[in-house]
DNA sequence: TAAATAAGGAAAAACGTTTAACTAATGCAT
DNA sequence: ATGCATTAGTTAAACGTTTTTCCTTATTTA
């Protein structure tokens, strides 16, 4: 590897100087920093980045700790991160929890990401995932400055996170507008707090209207399609059966429609369906769901940024929320003016 | 930060021994370890990886370069990578190219990504994506070890891939065996050499079962849903509409369907359809998909296990291609035994 | 013209490790 | 007792930078 020193060899010069030029630290005459310049470009110098730190104490590396990065929504907040990190001259290393139950935390692999971390020595870390019910915990395993992207942190921490509230509110209100009046939910799990956000922003929004939100008009689901196909039956199969349907994930929306299918109702002309998240799988469904779109890419912007402020010791709002939007497509219409029961 | 210096002094012993305690390069006394190991927990050290890597010149960093971490397919393989990376001590540095065209590559985040690589002294980096028209161009740019995973590079390179000539193989065999005889195919985007193996690995067991695969059989797609769909329809308003279609991929797929079901034609009753990728829409359609999966995990295992084999200047396959699998779901069906044209 | 100032460049120390070379102490065979 | 290995530990140099301090030369000013 060139070093510096075969540099300022071939330039006559000092490795000072060539520090000077390649930082712009002092001033060099014209003369000497072409001839460095030339030197740098013919030996093609890369600075060594290890030596760099450590003489200058300044680490220029941030840490991305991705709770799943096969998760839908963290490619994006990591691409948005990653962008604008290394426009900034930020190295980012990468560590991923692969933790695929919500209940069990995999502490081995947060531990050893830390270690990872920090001999590394990033100057903080961007967590990526829900992280829920598990929050505090995480907090207290993460010894660098850390702001979580994409979950609700405690009060003392950092967070950046989409509302909950006013997106399912955008959902609820989506529906009455339409005129539906019986319309049920098919929830996330339950032990995590932003599905109760999300049953109260929608309530709100049912009460306002006049209309009424009975218990059993609220299904609790797992976020996965399985059980949200079988809460869909037991919906359908009620005295009154909803004429529409807000499933809180997308997988779950297509599963409330394989439902109906079967039961020979046709989605939205029977009944209309509202889903969340905005995957894939509700654009290419037949019909294509309407959707909430958490605003992922810029979650991922506002935390870099946010982080780098941070980092500066500039004050910061410790939970910053941003709007979801509704995503029209196909699923939702009016009820039927005289409902098939 | 407490030092190695620290860690000596309250242990009282030359910072020397705190290393070959924390290496296991030399044999130290069983009290002196203790008094060491005791300090070592009681400051709570942790190395400076940069001071570490500039004295042992060995980067035990490894880039990871995505050409798109939102493709479908990168997150499992980065998932893989990282995880196998990181247990054997390595650091993973990320680069995403935000690739969104497959024709026009952003040549300066390629270069700025290779800066950000270099400067950390990565050993080399793993890059994950098509690459396809680009490969050459993309090799020319990267200056240090590389291996390409989810693509075929060229002959002079590594690459890990899966086998598309064997995968559409399994599509078309499945097809056949259901006693398929007028098959069509919508490809994905024909500047891509794999797209075309694929062609001829469809024909090759559609010629083995002694039937034709006529040139109005192959339409022409890029990926994409919009154009899958309008290709659908000509294939269905053909005098003889084939009975069943080969989409390769799955948003291809549900567009034909989507189609189908415009023109009142029912899957798999009417017409089988077969995708490709297993992403989720495929599994969350209806009906259901049956698809080929992509062994996306593997892919990255073997990508990260044999690019420290490269490291270690062992010998190694310069192309190693893995099979997908045929997964089978409510797609497809045996035609109808007089089928309606 | 001499002195003061400015400008450009160099020398050297420091960052936190690893590791080769060295020293001191112990044990063993002669 | 003497010398020689062996063992346990220390010293100090080195890795490639940045940055402070210092030196030399040129330029300005009185």
């Amino acid at each position: 590897m060139v070093t510096i020193h075969d540099v300022a060899k071939l330039a006559g010069v000092s490795i000072a100087t060539v520090s000077h030029v390649l930082n712009g630290t002092k001033k060099v005459s014209a003369k000497t920093e072409e001839k460095v310049k030339k030197a740098l470009s013919d030996l093609n110098y890369v600075p060594n980045i290890a030596a760099k730190s450590l003489k200058s104490q300044d680490y220029k590396s941030i840490g991305v700790i991705a709770e799943d990065i096969k998760a839908f929504s963290t490619p994006p907040i990591i691409d948005a991160v990653c962008g604008y990190l290394n426009e900034r001259g930020y190295t980012i290393t990468l560590c991923n929890l692969r933790t695929y139950s919500h209940s069990q935390y995999d502490t081995q692999l947060l531990i050893s990401s830390m270690k990872i971390l920090e001999s590394s020595r990033a100057r903080g870390a961007i967590y990526i995932g829900a992280a829920s019910p598990n929050v505090s915990f995480i907090r207290s395993m993460i010894k660098i400055p850390v702001l979580f992207a994409y979950s609700s942190a405690l009060e003392s921490d950092y967070s950046i996170d989409y509302d909950n509230y006013k997106a399912a509110r955008l959902a609820a209100m989506h529906l009455v507008s339409q005129g539906h009046k019986r319309i049920a939910i098919i929830t996330g799990a339950l032990d995590q707090d932003f599905v109760h956000q999300r049953i109260m922003g929608f309530q709100s929004v049912i009460m306002e209207a006049g209309l009424t939100l009975p218990p059993e008009y609220i299904l609790p689901g797992n976020w996965n399609y399985n059980l949200a196909y079988q809460q869909t039956c037991k919906l359908l199969d009620l005295a009154e059966p909803p004429t529409a349907i807000f499933a809180m994930n997308d997988s779950m929306a297509c599963a409330v429609i394989a439902a109906c299918h079967k039961h020979g109702l046709k989605v939205p002309e029977d009944l209309s369906v509202i889903g969340f998240d905005n995957r894939s799988c509700s654009a290419y469904n037949t019909p294509a769901i309407t959707t909430l779109g958490i605003p992922l890419y810029e979650i991922g912007i506002a935390a870099a940024a946010s982080f780098l402020k941070l980092l500066e010791g500039e004050a910061l709002p410790h939970k910053q929320l941003l709007d979801c939007a509704l995503i029209e497509r196909e699923s939702v219409a009016s009820p039927r003016q005289y409902p098939n029961l």
